[in-house]
RNA sequence: GGGCGCGUAGCUCAGUGGUAGAGCACACCCUUCACACGGGUGGGGUCGCAAGUUCAAUCCUUGCCGCGCCCA
């Protein structure tokens, strides 16, 4: 046992161990045989930082995963980094900018060589600060999704989707992002509301018959207008369709079409098309005939207008919408339209004539470029996710894998069954470069290599290779099993030499498991992985995804649970962010408090389905809970309690002892249940309230007498005098007397070193750094606490007698402390106590527990009866206990006390006999509710009387 | 418009068909030999509103009000 230092210092205790248990290998200790159980990680950004999501979402896998590794589970929770192709490759293109430089001064190969500079300066942050918080991390298979395997991996799979025509090259309309450059998914688009205009427009008719008004908040794509459409039935515009329209400004003829994409209730009725700038305008265009190819586009990649269908010169080149610039198409195209009277003016209310009607639009912006997304036409490649997501639906309609809370599993189906095509290329530079191939004819060769594809065209052909690179998730979908060593078996670096054995035994390995058992697992026997944790803000970009890629490749789950947790708010509820300046760095809050609290506050706080509001008041309440245990410790310590030498709770004969072991094994049940429910914030009150609760406020109060009287006796008579040989029978009687102390005393230091170290067992996965520290301090160990074994619940321990004599003791202390506090007596007032109406059991207790209740509650016991005159009366269960306080008392004072007792008594009696008294109830209530109805009022009704006697004692 | 969730003590949040809980804050007391980042005691809630189901509703159902998120 090494003496703890009176403060609890957490950065010097994190700054020891983290490096301690990564040097030993204790994250992923060698378990030969036992249950695999695997968490991965969700990859954060390779050259992002911690923030306080990350804080959350992996202190909660570090408690599974120190949990699954002290219940003995050959646990390991894999971790890596993502390449995040766009926002690395914005990064590094800042830094660009900022020295006078970009992109294209270099070529691809040396601009990925930068990328790859700053990956290795800055991509070891986060991963520093994740080790901060303690994570029990295998980093020593660290991966990167941009890791030769990794890579490997990820063009696979994109071979084998093009081969089953899973994935495919398709020329339609993107979300296309001017700012970036670059297609982004349907995902990566937010809409948000901006204030915008209405414009109507006059279409003149080409037989010179009269116009068709259209409505537009985009004026200026009218240059590629291809068609005006009209809903078939609206009688207004019957007899028009068929016919043509002279487009303003471009002259060119452009057919009225009958489709029900018009809604007759919208404006006029009768909307303009441009297929290739509209998702709606696109379908409308593709069903009247027009083919993708043919399809006008006017603007290049910078939302610039560019020539086509016969736009003016002056137009070429402006910016599509940029109020900002000195001239925009927009406004020239309205301009124009004015002057030629194809502008209808919106009258306002006041009169006053506007170019068009003010107007909210939903407008796309890109998530990460913040500019508004262009539909633009060009050649993406696309998964087909309508057919992947038919299996990732089943699986959790069948429970193979269990979404938690069950309440995302709605927003699950109807995203998964609206699932639009997935557009996985990027205009970028950074990330996977796709492997197809063109040659001169165009033709796409898709090949895992150069020289596969090359077979395939043929010698002669020059082959070039696609510039674009995978959408980042692409590859992320793969992490479940990518990170296993798939596809290479052979290089699964987590296989336990058991589960090993067990599947080169069997060649066909995990088929064949999965068709007998359907519960076989691969790779190790790490995949499905036992559980996912991740932000709901994530579910569709990467949980989803996981689930379509990982059912399609391996033909199982990639995970049994799906844990989605909420998002860390600002304390005034406010959504974090960089932009509104109201971030919470979880590193100066571990500074300040300690990664222990940090973590307790995440778990304490994460009930399900709900966001976590900031609260640095909490955090300092758990550093206080860890104060609080390390005081403990000391204390322990200080009177001969360590560690403790068995697994098995000691043998015990006293009460007190009796009663803390079957609290520990209540506890750990409970804390068994809210793990295995996945109900952190449970788990981590449960805990918490037994360590302060219980264990601290009671168990190492009640023992106090015990153990001083050994130092009494020890100071009183030396050791020397226990061992020499007293001839007298008195001597004789003392000596069985101070061994019979010692022996409780013995035992009483057995059993708090059993239950100190249960706690620190079950505390640790919530605070690992305290629990460790305190594990290795209170004596010798033969192992580290973080591979410790978990508590047993063991029934057998649970002594009924000993909880009810403790609980009766508690309420007894609490009763005398409750009534003194509210007569005023002097704390420091030792009072006599006479016991009234004893049971024969109450005296035994009264003999057993009088010195923990002289110390607790200050009274000392008198025999004999209570000498009248004033006297404090307190009731428990059959007895009354009367503390005589002669003049001293005010006896308005205790008279009103026993009044207000008596009155709650009676109130509580009353209510139950009203219930009681009601046939309806005695009939359909269930047998138990009435019987504890009755028991309940029996209770209340002698508790009233009981205190009405000791009323009317007082006169 | 569709979906989901929330509304419980001053604040942040648990919770249960049968007399409502925690942490913090608050009040009073205590330098009791582990701990003032502590100990003891206490005050504080018509469980958003209304109706229904039930012997019994904070909990189940419906509607309404307020707030938030996602999708269109």
């Amino acid at each position: 046992m090494t003496d703890l230092p009176k403060t609890f210092d957490p950065a010097e205790i994190e700054a020891r161990w983290y490096p301690y248990w990564e040097e030993k290998g204790l994250f992923a200790p060698e378990r030969p045989g036992a249950e695999p159980w695997t968490l991965v990680n969700p990859p954060p950004n390779v050259t992002g930082s911690l923030h306080i999501g990350h804080a959350l979402d992996n202190t909660l896998q570090d408690i599974l995963v120190r949990h699954a590794r002290l219940k003995g589970k050959d646990a390991r929770w894999v971790v890596g980094t993502d390449h995040a192709g766009i926002a690395t490759q914005m990064v590094v293109e800042r830094q660009l900018n900022a020295k006078g430089q970009k992109r294209t001064d270099f070529s691809r190969d040396e601009f990925i060589g930068k990328v790859w500079e700053w990956k290795e300066e800055s991509g070891g942050e986060i991963t520093r600060q994740l080790r901060r918080l303690g994570c029990s991390m295998d980093w020593a298979n660290e991966r990167f999704t941009m890791d030769e395997g990794f890579s490997k991996a990820v063009l696979k799979v994109f071979v084998e989707l093009y081969r089953q025509n899973l994935l495919y090259r398709d020329k339609r309309l993107v979300n296309w992002d001017p700012g970036l450059g670059t297609a982004i998914s349907d995902l990566e688009v937010e809409t948000r509301e901006v204030a915008g205009k209405f414009y109507r427009l006059r279409y003149p008719l080409e037989d010179g018959s009269g116009f068709i008004e259209v409505a537009t908040t985009r004026p200026e794509t009218m240059l590629a207008d291809m068609a005006v459409a009209v809903h078939p039935d609206d009688e207004r515009y019957k007899a028009l369709i068929g016919k043509q329209v002279r487009l303003p400004i471009t002259g060119r003829l452009i057919p009225i079409v009958a489709d029900e994409h018009a809604d007759p209730e919208l404006g006029s009725g009768a909307v303009k098309i441009t297929p290739g700038h509209d998702f709606n305008d696109f379908e409308v265009g593709k069903r009247a005939g027009i083919k993708p190819a043919d399809m006008l586009n006017m603007l290049d990649a910078k939302a610039r207008v560019i020539q086509c269908g016969n736009i003016p010169d002056d137009l070429i080149g402006l910016p599509a919408n940029d109020p900002k610039a000195d001239q925009d198409a927009r406004r020239l195209v309205v301009a124009r339209l004015k002057e030629g009277g194809f502008l209808v003016p919106h009258v306002d209310k006041d009169g006053v004539e506007h170019d068009a009607e003010p107007r909210t639009i939903q407008t796309p912006f890109g998530d990460r470029s913040g500019v508004v997304i262009e539909p633009w036409l060009t050649d993406q490649w696309y998964v087909d996710a309508a057919t992947l997501a038919k299996p990732a639906i089943e699986a959790v309609t069948s429970g193979k894998t269990k979404i938690v809370p069950k309440s995302w599993e709605k927003t699950y189906f109807h995203w998964m069954e609206n699932i639009q095509p997935w557009c996985v290329s990027r205009q970028l530079w950074w990330g996977h470069q796709i492997p197809a191939w063109y040659d001169d004819q165009g033709k796409v060769y898709v090949a895992e290599t150069e020289a596969e594809a090359q077979a395939e065209a043929g010698e002669g052909a020059t082959l070039r290779r696609d510039p674009d690179v995978l959408d980042t998730w692409f590859s992320s979908a793969l992490w479940p099993f990518a990170t296993l060593g798939w596809p290479d078996p052979q290089s699964t670096p987590f296989a336990s030499s058991e589960v090993e054995k067990r599947l080169a035994g069997d060649e066909q390995g995990f088929s064949t498991s999965l068709e007998t058992n359907g519960g076989g697992r691969q790779l190790g026997g790490r995949y499905p992985n036992d559980v996912l944790i991740s932000g709901f803000d994530i579910l569709f970009f990467w949980d989803a995804r996981m689930m379509m890629q990982g059912l399609h490749f391996m033909k199982e789950v990639p995970f049994k649970t799906l844990y989605l947790h909420g998002l860390v708010r600002a304390a005034d509820g406010a959504k974090m962010s960089k932009s509104k300046g109201n971030t919470v760095d979880p590193l100066g809050l571990i500074d300040k408090y300690g990664a222990d609290a940090l973590r307790f506050f995440m778990a304490a706080m994460e009930s399900q389905g709900r966001d976590i509001k900031m609260d640095e008041k909490r955090i300092e309440g758990y550093r206080n809970f860890a104060t609080k245990l390390w005081n403990a410790a000391r204390f322990c310590q200080s009177n001969g309690i360590g560690a403790s030498a068995h697994l098995e709770p000691p043998a015990a004969t006293l009460a007190v002892n009796r009663w803390i072991v079957a609290e520990v094994v209540a506890t750990v049940q409970a804390l068994d249940i809210a793990l295995a429910e996945l109900r952190f914030d449970e788990a981590a009150n449960t805990i918490y309230q037994f360590v302060w609760s219980r264990f601290c406020d009671w168990y190492l109060e009640l023992i106090k007498p015990v153990l001083s009287t050994e130092k009494d006796t020890v100071r009183a008579e030396p050791v020397e005098a226990l061992s020499s040989s007293p001839s007298d029978g008195e001597g004789k009687a003392a000596l069985r007397q101070a061994q019979g102390e010692r022996s409780e005393v013995d035992e009483t230091r057995a059993v708090a070193g059993w239950v100190l170290d249960q706690i620190l067992v079950m505390l640790h996965p919530f605070m690992p750094f305290i629990t460790e520290e305190l594990w290795s301090k209170m004596g010798q160990r033969d192992h580290e606490l973080i591979v410790a074994k978990w508590p047993m619940a063991d029934a057998r321990a649970i002594d009924p007698d000993a909880a009810q004599e403790i609980d009766w003791l508690i309420r007894l202390v609490s009763e005398i402390r409750a009534a003194r506090t509210e007569l005023n007596v002097p704390p420091g007032a030792r009072l006599p106590v006479y016991a009234r109406d004893p049971s024969a059991q109450t005296a035994a207790r009264l003999s057993q527990q009088g010195a923990v209740l002289a110390r607790l509650a200050r009274v000392d016991q008198a025999g004999g009866d209570a000498p009248s005159g004033g006297a404090l009366q307190i009731v428990v269960d059959e007895a009354t206990f009367v503390l005589p306080l002669g003049d001293v008392v005010d006896l308005e004072a205790e008279r009103a006390r026993l009044a207000k007792a008596i009155a709650a008594a009676e109130k509580e009696r009353d209510s139950l006999a009203g219930r009681l008294n009601n046939p309806s109830f005695v009939e359909k209530a269930k047998p138990e509710a009435v019987e504890k109805a009755r028991a309940d009022h029996a209770e209340k009704a002698a508790e009233a009387e009981r205190l009405g006697a000791a009323l009317a004692r007082l006169g």
